[in-house]
Parts: structure tokens; C-alpha cells; sequence
DNA sequence: CAATTCTGCTTCATCGATTGAGCAAGCGAG
DNA sequence: CTCGCTTGCTCAATCGATGAAGCAGAATTG
């Protein structure tokens, strides 16, 4: 069976000829509207047996290229290493097909001009809706678009040129510094501030868990220690020398942090193992995001987890109904049970 | 800037039109064979700084509907839920994107339907070639393609149609269950067989794994207990329920286990922290397949690294060479330094 | 029985890019 | 001045699917 020249795909045509009828008939039974068409059932049987018999594949680029909608969904997404990116994906995937559109997507691994790329490819391909996930960039990506007559749609972090599905940060923040300080308070008797690690200072999610992690601090009357806020980016590596360099600096380290993604608590926990520092007791740890083996590393570490299915329900809904008006979703995040 | 109707593409007969010129000349400038096409550097600066000035976005449905090959390349995956299969797409990504491909991805969440019905998607989409990663039934796959004069190459699951690349399951398992037993051995002065749980038993990495860890414990001397060979499915639950099984029907848990990949190392952690069992002391555990917040839960867990850059490497050599020898390409994985 | 409607198709233009074939102008050689 | 070659383009067919328009023949209506 192994032909050297590249096997012809049967078309319409091919089928047309086999079954002694017209392309056009052909076309409108395998896609489905032959009684709209008014063929006959019997030739509509026909021609979906030859098909069957054929392996007949229908030809999206024709039809795609013919067609209004394209019935493609593009995402564009940072990174696959992560529980939360990875469940956004997949559950993309599953959404978009039960509503009958194609997902492509594209891994940017952060960078900026690779988002650009991504996007403009994605509407090579005529993508119908573009989805924006943690982009560096949103509001460029969102012009592009624009300029095509493509709708898009943030998710993760907020732009201010189309809608955006986002966790709130805020309250997701307040609530994990809170638990934290008193964790702190509880073990150790000692109301002091906590360090920030991770993110990027210039992003809005950061900024905002930074905010509740001020709020926090505020209501248990603790003043913020300013050297300790160390927005570093999210890679294990800054991470983990943020922390170097912290512990360089300071006298004490703080017996709480706060840390800004499973990916920098990998740097975090990294540091804190070949370090020494904490060798007599665990500091307490709050983590922005879910990992079921960052839950088994002990009960020292909160976390809350983002509500993905919540994330993207939102975000088809939006895409669902058409709407455009300018509004940034904010979705709770969960609290996850220790232990 | 808000159009209700959805802005009119530019295409090159837009192009053609602006620059007084045919769409031929426009399109021999702008897919860069001007040059072949005997066409000015004027005229190609011209359309050139048009296009740019238009927006011009490349219509791929169209250019790919008329060109010979797409340069689309398809993957499926079983999962996004763990490193591994995270590392594989990304890498993919990045290295189809680096030979100029553009890379469609499709999560088949272990369903064989889905696998099927996504590989025939991507055959519609006029694919150049299939991966299929972890498939449940490669042949399948390799046949649909095959029938559409489509290339395919099985990742991670071999299978007998199409080149495979997976990795030399059994050398991992026989050393990863040599340094459980030693470890075991070291800690509790005794020899005993191990449990071995997750995996399909009708999968050929499971079953070569389990070939691996006979092989370990023949050398070791010691008689494998056949009612401790769980090959329960990969799931965290199926693992969970299997321990919960085992440890009502033995008197007295093994002290050392093999854990079949880090989605049912999930579900053996969780029984164990839930069950009680070995409150006492941890068992030794040798887990195939990597994680860092694994690698963090302590020194009783031995773990290999299936070598994904080298994987993809051998798969695009495949590729790249167009290379259809039926065969199996081992890779061997790496086996981490604990702590 | 003529007029109208319905049924079951076919014809043909179209989507946007690509490419083989061809054509006119320019230029140098003889 | 003419032949042949090069240069710099244009023309038109093509990829496969889609759907508006149209056209015979059968069935129904007044």
C-alpha cells in the first residue's frame, strides 16, 4: 500500500463523476443542507455511501476560503508548563469543539514579538476570534485585529481595547496574604511583614495581588517592607535570585512570602532547599496558582487556585453572544484547602 | 475606530489595483520569488511598502488551497495536565515554527474517538504530515493518513505503520527499579518486590516498563509479587482506587513502589497522606516521568526525565529527511539526581 | 386544458493566491 | 533595418467548495 506519489484526495468532482451527478449536489449533501437544496434523499444516500466508500475528506482551505466564517478560533498562550495554562488550553479545546469552531493554538513562551507573529498568522488563517491568554501586549494584539475585522477576547491579564476575563487579583491576594500573616502570627507570635516574590511589576495582575498584599498588611496593621517586594518576572531562575540577593541584604529573612506563581515557587523552594536559610522551620508560604504536588509540600503553603472553568465560560459567553462592550470580568479565584 | 461591518480584507488585487499592476506581480513580490518572476526592484518596493501601508495580511486559506504543499504541521497529545507532554508541545511549537511550518495542536484527553476524529480534522486542514503523541491506537491514525498521502510519525506510543520515537521504556524501568529496590534495601535491610501501579497494561510503554521492573527484581534476586503489579490506567483516581484495592487485600504494604508517571503518582500520594498508611515512615518510590514539585517532596523518590528535546529532535529528523523506514527510535530517558 | 407551483437537479461565478504561458518594448548584433 | 534575446510585466487557468440563479419536467390548481 505504500504509493511513492502522494495519493490524490478525492474531491467533490471525483464524487460528482462516480455518482453521475453535479458537484454542487455533491457539496450540498456532505454539508448537510440537501433538504434546503431540495435534493432527493435517494441521491443524497448515494452520494454519502461514495463518500464512505471513498474516504472522501472535505477540503477545508476550499471551504474556508468560500465560506463568510471561517469557523476557526485561534488562542494565543504564554507557556505549557504550568497546571493553570494547561487546563486553560485543554478546556479551550473542548469548548471551542463542542460549538463546532476549530482551536488553533500558539505558545509565545513570553515574548512579545512572537505574540505579534502568533497573532498575525492566526489571521493568515482567517481565524473568526482570537483569544489573547497572558499576553504581554494585549492592546496591540486587539488592534491587529481590529484592522482585519476579527474579534478578540483577553484572558489572564486585561487590555482596554476589547472585553477581558481575568481572575480578581485583588481579592484573591487579600485573602492569601491574609491567611498567611496569620499563619505567621499563629506559629511564630510575631505580626511582620511578608515578602513578594515574583511577576512582573508592570503587569496588572501584579500590581493588583501586590495591592491586596498592601491591603492585607493594612488591616492586620502591619506595615509593608518595602525591600521585600520583589516583582522580579516569573522564571524559577529570577526567582530564585531574587531571593539570593534578598537574603544578601536583609539581616532576618521574613517567616512568610507570598509568591507569585507556581513558576517562581519553583525558584523559591529551589533557593530555600540549597540556601540553608529555614533549615530549623519552613517559612509560610501563599502561592498565586494550584499544583497538586505544591499541596503535598507540606502545610505551610496556602494557595489559591484560578477558576478556569469560570474563566472561560465567561469568555464564550462573550463570544457567544456577539457582545463587544468594553468590560473587564473579574472571577474569583478559589481558595484552596490546606492538607 | 468601531465598524459594525467587518472590514474588508485587502487582498492583492486591492493591492494590485493601488500600485497600477497585476495580482500576479503582487504576489510574486510579496511570497519573495520576484526575483524568479523577472519583476523590478521598483515595482517590488512599491507593492512592498503598499502592502504595508494596507495592512496586507496573506490570505492562507487561498495560498494553501493552491499551493502544493501547506507547510501546516499536526500534533496530537493526549493530555496538557503534566511537564511532559507540556514540554513536547512547546518544543514542537518552536521547532516547527523554526523550519517555517505552522504548528496545529489538538488535546485528545485520552479518548481514541477524539484521537480519530482530530486526525481526520487536521487531514482536512490539508496537514503535511501527523504526529500522533501517546495515541491510543497509532495504526489508525497512521492509516487515515496514509490514505490521504499524508506523512506520520507515533511519538511517545510506538506504533507499526509510520517511524516511531519513544523511549527506551525498559532501560528506565530496570534502572529506576533497581535504585527503589536499593534504596529499600539500604533503608530496611530487606529484599522485597516492589508495587508497581499506574499505566495501561495493553500499552506497549507500560508493558515494557513492567518488563524493565521484572528484569530489576530478577537481578536483584527477588520473585515479583504478581498481585502487586497494578496496571490500573494513568488517572490520579484509577491509581487512588487501586491502592485503596491493594491494601485491603494484602496484610502488609510494600515499603517500595514504581508509580507509572506523575498524573498517578497524584493519586498514590494522595491515598497515601489520606489512607495513614505508612504514617510511620515513607515508602521508597521511583516515579517515571519529571517534575520539579516532585523532585521537592523528598529523598524517598527516585525519578526519570523522558528526554524530550532529544525525542523531538530524532521526530523532525524523520521529518526533515523524509524518511519512511518503519522503524522504533529509543531514547533513553534520564534519570534525576534526587534532592 | 392552460397556468402555476413544486421538485430535483445543473450551471456558473466566486473566494484569493499561484504560476505557466505569452506578449510588448528595448537593445545589441549582424 | 531586421532578427533574436532579454526585461518586465499581464493573462488566464487553477486549486476545491459553495450557493444564487436558472431550467426542465412533474404535479397541482382554477
Amino acid at each position: 500500500m505504500k504509493r511513492s506519489i502522494p495519493t490524490k484526495r478525492t474531491t467533490i468532482y471525483d464524487l460528482a463523476e462516480l455518482a453521475g451527478t453535479s458537484a454542487s449536489a455533491v457539496s450540498a449533501v456532505l454539508s448537510g443542507n440537501w433538504k434546503k437544496r431540495r435534493i432527493s434523499a435517494q441521491l443524497a444516500e448515494k452520494i454519502t455511501r461514495l463518500a464512505e466508500e471513498q474516504g472522501y475528506a472535505l477540503n477545508m482551505q476550499a471551504s474556508v476560503l468560500r465560506r463568510e466564517r471561517s469557523k476557526i478560533i485561534g488562542m494565543i498562550v504564554p507557556k505549557y508548563d504550568n497546571r493553570y495554562f494547561g487546563s486553560i488550553v485543554e478546556q479551550f479545546e473542548a469548548m471551542a469543539r463542542e460549538r463546532g469552531l476549530f482551536p488553533i493554538i500558539t505558545c509565545t513562551r513570553r515574548d512579545p514579538a512572537l505574540e505579534i507573529e502568533a497573532a498575525r498568522a492566526m489571521l493568515s488563517y482567517q481565524v473568526d476570534c482570537l483569544i489573547a491568554t497572558g499576553a504581554t501586549d494585549p492592546d496591540r494584539i486587539a488592534d491587529i485585529c481590529s484592522a482585519a475585522g476579527v474579534r478578540a477576547v483577553n484572558l489572564d491579564l486585561p487590555g482596554s481595547r476589547v472585553p477581558s476575563v481575568i481572575s480578581d487579583n485583588f481579592a484573591g491576594a487579600f485573602e492569601l496574604t491574609r491567611r498567611v500573616l496569620a499563619n505567621c502570627e499563629r506559629e511564630f507570635g510575631e505580626k511582620a511583614p511578608l515578602l513578594f516574590v515574583g511577576g512582573r511589576g508592570t503587569d496588572h495582575n501584579t500590581s493588583e495581588r501586590v495591592r491586596g498584599f498592601r491591603a492585607a498588611h493594612a488591616e492586620a496593621g502591619v506595615a509593608v517592607n518595602e525591600t521585600l517586594v520583589l516583582t522580579c518576572g516569573y522564571a524559577p531562575e529570577k526567582a530564585e535570585n531574587a531571593m539570593k540577593g534578598i537574603a544578601e541584604k536583609v539581616g532576618t529573612l521574613p517567616r512568610g512570602m507570598f509568591v507569585n506563581s507556581t513558576i517562581s515557587l519553583e525558584g523559591v523552594m529551589r533557593w530555600i532547599r540549597r540556601s540553608g536559610h529555614y533549615a530549623d522551620r519552613m517559612p509560610h508560604l501563599g502561592c498565586f496558582d494550584w499544583d497538586p504536588f505544591v499541596a503535598m509540600l507540606g502545610d505551610h503553603i496556602e494557595m489559591v487556585r484560578q477558576d478556569v472553568p469560570r474563566m472561560l465560560d465567561a469568555v464564550f459567553e462573550i463570544i457567544d453572544s456577539g457582545a463587544s462592550e468594553l468590560k473587564v470580568i473579574q472571577i474569583p479565584p478559589i481558595v484552596e484547602q490546606t492538607g
